[in-house]
DNA sequence: GATCGAAACGGACTGCGGTCCGTTTCTATT
DNA sequence: AATAGAAACGGACCGCAGTCCGTTTCGATC
């Protein structure tokens, strides 16, 4: 009679159709599979709704688009990487002085690009709004704030947008693949840029 | 009889047919036509081969991809900037101290892709071996070898991939369209960052 | 359990980049 | 001028991402 739900509602979680919720479960288990099969780039959205059973119309539905069903399949991975930066330990969580969380940070990302890195790129493709989905804004705010931090006053925002260039995933996986880079060197270079970045301020 | 031409041919430039020739111009103009309607995003390769009216085929047998097509189209304004930074007057070109050097690099960079980053940005499009382009690797060059001239004796080469990633048209034009960063802020920023690079060598 | 509006579904359809291959056009040679 | 073979041509064709809309399913309400 209130209106009020019975079960209290997360603000900003939507409720979900039953059949909508094991269509997405369904899909995403069967993308998996398919990327297992073929890589992240071999994987049709066609394939995967004739795999799945469901038609195409559903996977556009639940994702968006190809690059949403991507993200989704690496919102996991992501998360895990948020939370060690934001609440893990030190270095890479708080508690460490912020040159070495800046290290740290390049350390992990770099670890986690070669991971997760090929889905990574294929989230990305195309989109001029790339950078501003929220995964990436809040790598932005977390390098802006260890260089605040650090004593960088020469244009923080900036200077992390910089910093987030050169963690690119498909940069690094071109310097590994193509290039044979060894993942310590590139750990090596972010270790002395973000050094020199810092230590001149 | 000797088999040796009359003519000399210039040792890599393939002789063309003249039909060839002439439906390369007839395409470089009529995409040229067609981007200033629809912009570079708007050109499809089905509309240029229908407007200059020839086959789907010869377009893409001139040009190899949309992407190259888009190369082609900027080959006069890269042509020009490489020039610039390699025999022009310093400090662009020779001539000055190498911070010097790295820190016009970066502004007429910033400058170019201000001018012709639609354009570039059609190009580099998917394309894994983006970063190896004539173009993309002679920069890369550039900027390895200033840098050594400045004394960065810690891999010069990752380096200048950290460089290059941070001039990245993409990113430039995010920051200047969707951030409203002027232009003049990005450089300040550049010219920060390798000074600070440069100095902790 | 019957009803009904909202939400999810499916798959034909569009538009694009890119390929293929039978046909036409050029040019070097005689 | 005739010829031959290489190169260019054209447009039907393919696979893919993404859209549209008539049909089906869900679940809240009575």
């Amino acid at each position: 009679m209130c209106g009020v739900s019975l079960i209290p509602i997360r603000p900003g979680v939507e409720p979900e159709r039953r059949d909508a919720a094991r269509n997405r479960e369904l899909l995403l288990r069967v993308a998996r599979e398919l990327i297992e099969e073929c890589g992240a780039d071999g994987l049709t959205m066609g394939a995967l709704a004739q795999r799945a059973g469901v038609g195409k119309g559903t996977v556009f539905r639940r994702f968006g688009s190809r690059a949403g069903l991507m993200m989704s399949l690496l919102s996991d991975a992501e998360a895990q990487f948020q939370g060690r930066f934001m609440f893990g330990p030190p270095p890479l969580g708080p508690g460490a002085p912020p040159l070495e969380r800046l290290i740290a940070f390049g350390e992990a990302r770099i670890a986690w690009v070669l991971e997760f890195g090929e889905l990574a790129r294929a989230a990305d493709v195309s989109a001029f709004n790339r950078f501003d989905v929220p995964a990436a804004v809040l790598w932005h705010r977390h390098l802006e704030m260890l260089l605040r931090e650090a004593g960088v006053t020469a244009d923080p925002w900036l200077m992390a947008t910089s910093l987030s260039a050169v963690l690119e995933p498909e940069r690094i996986l071109h310097a590994v693949r193509e290039h044979n880079i060894a993942p310590e060197r590139l750990a090596a270079s972010w270790r002395e840029l973000v050094s020199r970045v810092v230590r001149g301020a």
